[in-house]
DNA sequence: AAGGCAAAGTTGGGGCTCCAAACAGGCGTG
DNA sequence: CACGCCTGTTTGGAGCCCCAACTTTGCCTT
């Protein structure tokens, strides 16, 4: 039965999590805290169907979705590895504060202390923004900035864009809330985040940008126009600011199983 | 059986196509040439292991993996539909010249002829490379530079570095090889690339650079380091500079199911 | 005529099974 | 001692089934 074009109604997140993410959350609790290291064998479908009291089905499920992560490899004949590159780990989750990492040796996440000052409003959205959120003419966004520093110093600034309404009827917003990201606050919202795009490009910094950052002159910086999108209509978009001297972007990208 | 810790080898590409890819890459021809517009319902489980003749296994997996990248949308009780946002549709597939976009209004993948200059040699492994690759001391490697070109223009440099030996024992590389990405040429070789990490930073370019790229005075350049991973080693890493008033990256991330 | 309700269709989780290919270990033979 | 074969395990593809939750349709009742 299906005549209608798609319903236009927003992903609600389901609160009851299936058996198999069960599995996936506690192989990967183990990778993360060590107790699995790199090149460890993961038990197979035969023994976590006998572990955990699951299915078949569900033991091939949680090994598939992990596998989808990057954090382990099936070898056929063989059996599943925890994978090497431990460092990469947080990335695949898009952590905000994990998404620049200073030049030099690469410190662990846990290294700097992220802080972030945050500013809201209600505004009339520009062309450019209406287009980005797909709104209307003249419609009123909600629009927050931040500024993100890393010890103290400014690292990062962000303007984001969301409409209207949306982020009222929610509950508060924690106080490190905006260090889990854009799709973790959402997420409290009932809305489900199911792609982020980035648009990556570099440009002068803005007088103002400079002075936030405390740029010297001459100094590029990189800019990300960052949207989310639940099902396929868009629910955020941001504008991202970073000195491009001292930070870089990481993306990774797991390709299929 | 399971006592050897992970095999040191590389994964190899099956060469018989799966059922379920067959009714994935027809599906998302239909959705690339129009056939299928946006909001369009996608024949359900049920229709399609009539219309293709697979299991429902198959025709489950498959919309699976189109839903996985992004091109349909699944509603429970309802069906699967396609996706708005067609224009990003071939950046799931990381072609090397759909990873840039001019500015402007987005033109069609096919508007822009990309054409490609490449010189190859063999090379002692700096230092940095080395690390990259996870090589030993002074490892040999082969280095290609590459000139990309839109309607004769240059867009992009690229230097790609692979240890020494990889690609001898391979097929010859075919004239359009290098528009496909790194990730099909070392598939042709047997190699299955698992994942791809890219670290993004913008620079001044070197004098080299911006004479190759016909840039004028102060233009910065994007400057993507990326590395291909098969299982946890890697197997190719490049640098690639783009003009960056030109030119933005765009990233796509589809956010589990 | 309008509203409500039941039935049919669809997704997504889960279970069970079979099979080919690949891999590892043990055993036997030269 | 070395080499090769055989057997048990494991992965990944594939098939079929059941069920809960949800959407849509069309019919039936008021």
């Amino acid at each position: 039965m299906r005549r209608r074009p798609p319903t236009p109604g927003m992903d609600i997140v389901a609160t009851s999590d299936p058996v198999y993410l069960r599995v996936v959350a506690d192989i990967r609790r183990q990778i993360v805290d060590g107790s699995l290291l790199p090149g460890a064998p993961v038990p197979s479908r035969a023994q976590l169907t006998r572990k955990y009291g699951v299915g078949e089905t569900a033991a091939r499920h949680a090994l598939r979705v992990l596998a989808a992560e990057g954090l382990i490899v099936g070898r056929v004949g063989s059996g599943h590895y925890v994978r090497a590159q431990p460092v990469l780990l947080p990335l695949h989750r898009w952590r905000l504060h994990d998404h620049h990492v200073p030049f030099g040796a690469d410190p662990g996440p846990e290294d700097v202390r992220v802080t972030c000052d945050r500013r809201s409003e209600t505004a009339t959205a520009t062309p450019d923004i209406a287009l980005r959120l797909r709104l209307g003419g003249c419609a009123t966004v909600a629009r927050t900035h931040y500024v993100f520093r890393g010890d103290g110093r400014p690292i990062q600034l962000a303007t984001s864009y969301e409409p209207a309404g949306l982020g009222e009827s929610g509950p508060g917003v924690g106080p490190d809330e905006h260090l889990r990201g854009p799709a973790a606050r959402l997420a409290a919202l009932g809305i489900k985040v199911t792609e982020i795009v980035e648009q990556v490009r570099t440009r002068v910094p803005q007088p103002a940008e400079s002075d936030a950052l405390a740029l010297p002159a001459g100094v590029h910086v990189l800019h990300v126009e960052r949207t989310h999108w639940a099902g396929d209509r868009p629910v955020e978009t941001s504008d991202i600011v970073i000195p491009g001297d001292r930070f870089r972007l990481i993306y990774t990208h797991a390709v299929q199983q």
